[in-house]
DNA sequence: CCGGTAAGTGTACAAGCGTACACCTCCGGG
DNA sequence: CCCGGAGGTGTACGCTTGTACACTTACCGG
C-alpha cells in the first residue's frame, strides 16, 4: 500500500528551513552550506537533498518564511492601532522597535534583497510584502502620505542601524512631520 | 638598488578592483571567486595573490571603491542645485536618476550592506558616505527635513526597484511634500 | 655585456563543496 | 512470521576553491 510505514517527519523539513536563516544569518549567503545548514538543524546531510533539489530550492524557501514572518509581524502592529495618534506611533514601533531591534533580521534583510536579484520568485514575495506594507499604512492615512512613510520606514531603518545617533524621538518627529498635513482616509 | 626594474604597473591593481566589481555584479559575493576576477580584469590567477592578501581584502577595497564613486556623483548632483526648487529636483534626480537607472548599482548596494555587516572597515565607509549624504542635502534644507528626505533617497530607491509603478511624478509630489513646510537654513 | 635582484606568474595541493545513490531500517499486509 | 517496499541516511566522488611558492623574466648598475 501507499501508506507511510514510519511516520514521516513534516516538521523536519521546516526545522532545516529555519535552520537556513540563521545560518545565513551568522555566514550569509556566501558562507551558507548544505553541511552548515545540517548541523545547525541536527540532522544528517543526506536530508539535505532528501528535502530539497538543491540550494536554490533551501534558500528561497527560508527566504519566503522570514518574508511572510516580518511582514505578518509588521501587519499585526499597524492593525492594532485604531487612532490617527496610534497609528503615528506604530509606524514609529515599526522602525525602532524590536523587529529590527536584533540584527538578525536586519542581516536577513540585506541578504534577501541581494538574492532577489538572482531570483524572481523571491522577488515576487518581496513585492507582495512592500503591497502588504502600504496596505496597512494605508488604513490609517492618505496615498502620498502612505509612500512616504513606507520608503520612510525602509530607509530609517537601514540608516538607524549605521547611524544609532538617530534617536527614537528624532524617529517620532519625522513621522509627526510626515503626516501633519495629511488627509485621513474616508473610512477608518 | 631599489630601483624597480620593470615599472611596476599600479594600474593593474585598481583594474582588479573594478573587475571585482563587475563580477560581484554579476554572481553576487557568494559566486565571487579570485578565477573569476582574474579572468573579467585579464590578468593571471598569480596576480590575484600577489596584490591582496585575500578575498576579504579584495571585497573590501571593490565596494570602498564603489561607496566613493557613487557617493561623490551623489554630491555632485546635490551640490549643482543652487535655488531650493533645484535642490528639490536634485533630490528627485538623486532617487530615480541614472545613479541607479541601472541594476548594477542597486545591486551592489545590497551586497555592500550584506557584506558590511561582517566587515569594520566597510561599515566606516558606509557611515562616511551616509554622513556625506545628509551634508549635502542638509546645505538646501533644514536637519529634520535633512533627515526625512535622506531616508527618503534610501527608501523610495529600493521601492522603485521592485515596484516599477512608483513613478518620478510620484517621487516629485513626496519630494515636494517633505519640503513643503520646511525652514531654510540661514546662508546658502 | 653580464650578473643580481625585484617583479610577476604558472602550477600544484589540500580543503571543502554539492550531489547522487547504494544501502539500511522498520512497519503493515498477508 | 516474514517479506515487500517506502522512508531516510552514510559515504564517496568529481570538482572547484583559496592560497603558497618555486620559478621565469627582464632591467640596471657596474
Amino acid at each position: 500500500m501507499a501508506t507511510a510505514h514510519r511516520p514521516k517527519d513534516p516538521q523536519r523539513r521546516e526545522k532545516i528551513i529555519a535552520a537556513t536563516l540563521d545560518v545565513i544569518a551568522e555566514h550569509g549567503i556566501a558562507g551558507t552550506t548544505h553541511r552548515r545548514i545540517a548541523a545547525a538543524a541536527e540532522v544528517p546531510l543526506g536530508s539535505m537533498t532528501y528535502y530539497f533539489s538543491g540550494m536554490e530550492e533551501l534558500l528561497t524557501e527560508a527566504f519566503m518564511l522570514m518574508a511572510t514572518t516580518v511582514s505578518r509581524r509588521y501587519m499585526e502592529i499597524m492593525d492594532a492601532a485604531t487612532t490617527r495618534e496610534e497609528a503615528r506611533e506604530a509606524v514609529v514601533e515599526v522602525i525602532t522597535g524590536d523587529i529590527w531591534e536584533t540584527p538578525r533580521t536586519l542581516t536577513l534583510s540585506y541578504e534577501l534583497y541581494a538574492f532577489s536579484v538572482k531570483n524572481e520568485r523571491v522577488r515576487e514575495v518581496i513585492r507582495h510584502w512592500m503591497s502588504q506594507s502600504r496596505v496597512a499604512i494605508g488604513r490609517h492615512f492618505d496615498p502620498m502620505t502612505t509612500y512616504a512613510l513606507d520608503a520612510a520606514v525602509e530607509g530609517l531603518t537601514i540608516h538607524r542601524s549605521f547611524q544609532p545617533e538617530i534617536t527614537r524621538e528624532t524617529v517620532r518627529e519625522i513621522v509627526d512631520r510626515l503626516t501633519r498635513e495629511d488627509e485621513p482616509p474616508a473610512r477608518l
